[in-house]
DNA sequence: TATCCTTTAGTTGGATCCATTTTCGCTGAG
DNA sequence: CTCAGCGAAAATGGATCCAACTAAAGGATA
């Protein structure tokens, strides 16, 4: 079976995200476990961790659905991610940033700066981008003096849209997401040298208003990246 | 059997909460059935939700463990609710609030009137605080306009200290508890004047530091009550 | 013809069974 | 005496079986 590698929770999740199940469409164990070719067991774990994430809701008394998300709910995953992260980065600068610390961030904001200094994008620029921005939000969130805010983080970004490497929208026009990445880069700056000052009210509202990038864009484009 | 009423999940909710299962200690499915009488199934179902819960943790490569929380994990929950209650208020303020809405919050909030006007605290106040608590709170959540903020708290409410009903912690001392709550009653009455008046930064500030309430006493009481 | 009741099919929750993996303990050798 | 290797027991994940419940469909009666 070409399901053994990947766990059916995983299976599930790729489905939901890539539209293979439409929102609000009723899930049976039956139907899901001879689909994925795995008994109903694996399949009943899945859906109560699924429910968990928020991807799946009880549909009546009997089953789940995929569930569906509204404009109000992206733009509300978006600003819990940015209070979250706000809050992570508040702490941090609370706390004082240690000099290990203030080199791994200025390790991802070189990383995004030669990334940058060539003026435009290439398609494999948008995965090392994924891959610092996640170092540096990562950073910020797991020093953050406790497990507590990066899990609440790590759970609203089980929803698709809600996730911070999401902000890459359209690969066809590496040019307008080049002056979002611009942006983004700007803003990483400011948020470090906020931290290492110990500005914590400015550092909060920095990463507040960083994790709306993504949303504003996709407003202006007309609701689309999902 | 007394456990056909309640869940599983509950159950072992409960038993963690009161401390028969303690922080760190492995918990092992065919043990944790026998102790309640039940088969393995329900069992496994309960370990993953509780997994997403936050109340257990995988522990190694097999099975599960209690979680422990520090001091800071407590302080961070408590914060997390904040913030994540603040934003709920802050757009509610920034939508406006319907005339439905300010009369089910100036109704939760006479009921605090009631309670705190005869001066002091007797033992079934408790429960009818936290009912208008709950209400007064829930409230606010429900209408931010999506259901993706009141998700976020409900998943942080799991911590069993971060709950906002988690505010009375001492039966015995109702003397300094009715202090508190008076502290809270007037806290919940400057926020509905701020989201009356559509001043959706002060709601949110106003909402944040109410969430604090148990944090400092909890710290004074030197990490008492859980 | 519409509504209510009954029956039936399908779905979900719980229990048990089998296979795989991991860990613990025992034995033997250096 | 210690460490390594092997074996056994226990625990977990997956599959299947059984029971209970829900929902839908069909028939009967007003």
């Amino acid at each position: 079976m070409s399901n053994s590698g990947k766990s059916v929770v995983g299976q599930l999740r790729r489905l939901i995200s890539e539209g293979e199940l439409l929102p609000g469409q009723r899930l049976g164990e039956v139907a899901i476990a001879e689909q994925l070719g795995v008994s109903r067991t694996p399949v009943r774990l899945a859906f109560r961790t699924l429910e968990q994430e928020g991807l799946l809701q009880r549909a009546g008394k009997r089953g789940f659905q995929v569930r569906e998300f509204s404009d109000a709910d992206v733009h509300c995953a978006v600003e819990v991610r940015g209070v979250l992260e706000g809050l992570a980065a508040r702490r941090l600068a609370e706390q004082g940033l240690s000099p290990e610390l203030h080199a791994r961030l200025a390790h991802w904001i070189q990383k995004g700066r030669e990334l940058l200094a060539k003026g435009f994008l290439v398609e494999d620029d948008v995965a090392d981008w994924g891959e610092l921005n996640l170092g540096f939000h990562g950073t910020i969130v797991d020093s953050a003096g406790s497990d507590v805010v990066g899990d609440a983080i790590a759970r609203n970004n089980h929803l698709p849209f809600a996730a911070a490497d999401s902000i890459i929208l359209d690969k066809a026009c590496l040019d307008r997401e080049y002056r979002k990445l611009q942006l983004a880069q700007m803003q990483h700056e400011l948020i470090l040298q906020a931290l290492r000052d110990g500005e914590g009210a400015r550092a909060e509202m920095l990463m507040r208003e960083h994790a709306l990038i993504g949303l504003r864009y996709a407003e202006v484009l007309e609701g689309g990246g999902r």
